[in-house]
RNA sequence: GCCCAGGUAGCUCAGUUGGUAGAGCAGCGGACUGAAAAUCCGCGUGUCGGUGGUUCGAUUCCGCCCCUGGGCA
């Protein structure tokens, strides 16, 4: 058994204590923090997103958090791209990284790798997201004049998906269910010598979290982090529009809710958001993962 | 104290001309390949306030009691 792990995987729904795993391993292990979250990697989202801040950042350094202009819609394959070089980076240096977050589609990708799949014309995916925010309806018959086999995969209702598949289809001539049969792309992390944790509290347990959490999330300027993020005056279906919170204290801010309604929708929200983390990491891993409780 | 209205799912409520009940929200379960804090699918989880009575049968009708809100004193 070598005595470091050539990698360190923290997952787990939001408010499960994650972070301070973290922390504890980089100090034990010489690690450095790598952000596996898709909403933490954007500036003006800091205390919506639980980013870390400077207490933690003097214990170990952290990257990929707060990289990204919250105008730009990142994405699995950005992130991936990034870690494709960042994580030799880590070791070049002597580190071990420490992957912490919630998003499981980024573990997986970063495991089992994407599909090496062209990226969409820009134009094409602009024209199939406005012809969804038009006519969703529309979009399930619009696949299948283009792909039978992949539409009947996809729900009516799965407007999303619907759009992925139409505008990949569009860029390139060839099916997405068929790119994706093809798994090409080299994993980034194939490796034996991870360490991979699920932390995962008591859902009782993570319901109250959530509900300190947010409370301290108003009381550490949330209400003001919305109200600089609305003037940036983008679009509503960007990623960084849509990170638990947003929506909710844009109601408060434009007078549309009280501010106790409006945190309550917030909470609701994030355990909602944890219910679904929790069945990801219940179904979607891999093997060999080690789950845990919180430690305290 | 009297009068009225109401007590049904965790919450807000509907309903049963008497045959043990259903919506929304919450919650729970599930899917997941470039927007994943996204997107989508499934599932009622119940001493019908309590207690007597009438009835083959009461959550429903009747009596009494308790609780909540409003009104009159």
């Amino acid at each position: 058994m070598p005595d470091r792990p050539f990698a360190i995987l923290i997952a787990g729904p939001t408010a499960s204590g994650k972070s301070s795993l973290a922390l504890e391993l980089a100090e034990k292990h010489g690690g450095v923090v790598v952000n596996a979250d898709a909403s933490q990697v954007y500036s003006g989202l800091k205390v919506l997103t639980a980013r870390p801040g400077k207490n933690e950042v003097d214990r170990a350094p952290h990257y990929l958090y707060g990289h990204v202009n919250p105008a730009h819609a990142y994405s699995v394959a950005e992130w991936l791209q990034e870690m494709r070089s960042l994580i030799p980076e880590i070791h070049d240096a002597g580190n071990v990284p420490i992957l912490t977050g919630g998003t499981g589609l980024y573990f997986k990708a970063l495991l089992e790798g994407l599909s090496d799949i062209p990226e969409a014309d820009p134009a094409i995916r602009t024209y199939w997201r406005d012809f969804a925010a038009q006519t969703p309806q529309k979009l399930h018959g619009e696949l299948e004049r283009r792909d039978l086999e992949g539409a009947k995969k996809l729900r009516p209702s799965d407007v999303q998906r619907l759009v992925r598949a139409l505008e990949v289809f569009d860029s390139t001539g060839v099916p997405l269910s068929q790119w994706q049969e093809r798994r090409s792309e080299e994993p980034v992390l194939a490796h034996d010598n991870l360490l991979k944790i699920i932390v995962e509290p008591p859902r009782a347990v993570l319901h109250e979290r959530i509900e300190r959490r947010f409370d301290e999330m108003i009381n550490r300027g949330a209400i003001e982090e919305v109200d600089a993020l609305l003037k940036l005056g983008l679009a509503d279906n960007l990623p960084s529009m849509k990170a638990i919170g947003v929506r909710e204290l844009r109601a408060y801010l434009r007078g549309e809710l009280a501010l106790e309604a409006a945190t309550e929708r917030a909470k609701t929200a994030t355990r909602q958001y944890a219910k679904r983390q929790s069945t990801w990491f219940r179904n979607q891993t891999g093997e060999g993962w080690e789950r845990r409780d919180l430690q305290t």
